[in-house]
RNA sequence: GGUACUCUGGCAGAACGGUUAUGCGUGAGCCUGCAAAGCUUAUACAAGGGGGUUCGACUCCCUCGGGUACCUCCA
């Protein structure tokens, strides 16, 4: 498998000869989720499951950062501490991405959790003179990593003719950056230098090298990290372990609307929560992936409406296969297994959903022709359920769960209706097609049979 | 201003030098008691503009232009 890597910017190999360990930037907990980190998460878990679903073992690490200025701001507003709103949005973030059908990582480190193990990652930094301990705060010396830029293609220079950075003037240089900052208001901890908390980057750093080792396989994020977190993180990290630190970085294009990026500060943010109660996980889910992820993509009704109608095929595609008791049709062992090997080379081709889906989406065509041509029969079925499911796990799409007594009167309405279909009492056949539909159970009438599908409920439609 | 990415049909979106995918939408037809689902078929002589390189370019190079992101916290 390969992935584009921003730092060489060339696709390199992911090394899949063991066990895969990726770091994922998480969230900052002060706020809801919104679908811009949707996406990335859900890219990041459709990676690992398919890593997964090879037989890969994976190690997915992503951090909750919950000290940080913004969070202990919100504190202040809603008069609660910076814990009590951390672990309010830990939660919080939980919920959505449970919701979202999104596995949960190998491990969610918190900053305020690892305070040691940020103080000793300082405390090297110290030695080795690349930090130095001002008035404010601990600093990152920049001048003493002479790639400092590699990540984000900038140059140190013009660095320092742009920056608009408010100047510390107890800072040795402009761009040097806080691994910790003093301070009095809480939360605080205290260390060899002072009372205070540590800077925003660091975190990162020394979870990373701590969970994954020196240098792991992915570092991922949303592209608008590149600069300065995931630069200064290198910065921190190949300093302080003298070895590479990512192998390969692995960025997420934003989700934009109107074109405009999706941020709080322009308020056009759209919560996960409000977004799964009006489509659901699975729309959501193939909205999210109908892109290459390095691109943007933006948010609107029609793309979600349109991936509503691709729902409701596989859905469909679902119960016919359910259903299936026609003879058996012709060879399509090779249809399946060719469609199978696009979608795995797709997304070995740095991973590419969206060629991924166009597999999915045309075995789940093919499917609904074969049962629209009464062709499709339960050796059929079985082979192309398979498959399907394979797929569909990857993906993260669930069909909802139907229940034995569902099924049981379900029959029954249907029974009902053949008979009065039969004797041409119409009428009463629409009214119990119509019961049926209030119950999210949509009929298909093939030639000499009927048979049903339970619809997943979408408000938005 | 710098850097990166991007510019393909009504919309979404691929192919990374050599048959103009694919999906949605739309039109027509078929199937059906009616629906739904499904099927068939039709839908750009496209590639931001202009130059090259090449037997041949959406794909490589140059140039001009548009857009977005980052350069401050941000998935």
């Amino acid at each position: 498998m390969k992935i584009q890597d921003t730092l060489s910017n060339v696709e390199q190999e992911v090394d899949i000869s063991k066990n895969v360990k990726i770091y994922l930037c998480g969230v900052t907990v002060y706020d809801e989720s919104h679908i811009g980190h949707a996406r990335t998460i859900i890219v990041f878990d459709v990676l690992r499951k398919y890593l997964e679903n090879k037989g890969i073992g994976i190690e997915l690490i992503q951090n909750f950062t919950d000290v940080d200025d913004k969070i202990i701001n919100r504190a202040q507003i809603e008069n609660s501490t910076a814990e009590e709103i951390s672990t309010k949005y830990i939660e919080n973030y939980f919920k959505d991405f449970d919701g979202l059908n999104v596995k949960r990582a190998t491990n969610y480190p918190k900053a305020t959790e690892h305070i040691d193990d940020i103080i000793k990652f300082i405390e090297k930094l110290i030695e080795k003179g690349i930090s130095y301990t001002s008035k404010n705060g601990v600093y990152f010396s920049v001048s003493k990593f002479p790639n400092y830029g590699k990540l984000s293609k900038k140059k140190i220079d013009e660095l320092q003719s742009g920056s608009r950075i408010g100047i510390d003037e107890q800072k040795k240089d402009p761009l040097d950056f806080a691994v910790w900052k003093f301070s009095d208001t809480e939360p605080t901890w205290d260390s060899p230098w002072g009372k205070g908390r540590p800077g925003w980057h660091i975190e990162c750093s020394a979870m990373s090298v701590k969970y994954l080792g020196n240098n792991f396989d992915i570092h991922g994020g949303g592209r608008d990290l590149i600069f300065p977190h995931h630069e200064n993180e290198i910065a921190q990290s190949e300093s302080c372990t003298n070895s590479q630190f990512a192998k390969i970085w692995m960025h997420v294009g934003m989700v934009t609307i109107d074109g405009e990026k999706m941020s709080k500060s322009t308020g056009n943010v759209k919560s996960i929560k409000h977004v799964l109660e009006n489509w659901g996980p699975n729309i959501i889910r193939l909205f999210c992936l109908s892109g290459h992820y390095s691109k943007p993509i933006d948010y609107s009704e029609e793309l979600l409406k349109e991936n509503l109608t691709k729902w409701r095929q596989v859905e469909t595609c679902h119960y016919e296969l359910v259903h299936a008791n026609n003879e058996n049709s012709e060879e399509i062992t090779q249809m399946i297994k060719k469609l199978g090997i696009d979608f795995d080379n797709s997304l070995d081709n740095d991973f590419n959903t969206h060629l991924a889906l166009s597999a999915f989406f045309q075995l789940v065509k093919e499917t609904n022709k074969l049962a629209a041509d009464e062709k499709l029969g339960k050796n059929n079925a079985d082979g192309i359920k398979k498959e399907l499911k394979r797929m569909q796990k990857i993906l993260g799409l669930l069909i909802p769960e139907i229940t034995d007594s569902e099924k049981e009167e379900i029959d029954e309405l249907i029974k009902n209706r053949e008979e009065h279909r039969k004797e041409k009492q119409f009428e009463k056949a629409d009214k119990i097609r119509d019961k049926l539909n209030e119950m999210n159970i949509e009929l298909i009438d093939h030639k000499n049979r009927t048979i049903w599908m339970k619809k997943e409920r979408i408000k938005s439609q």
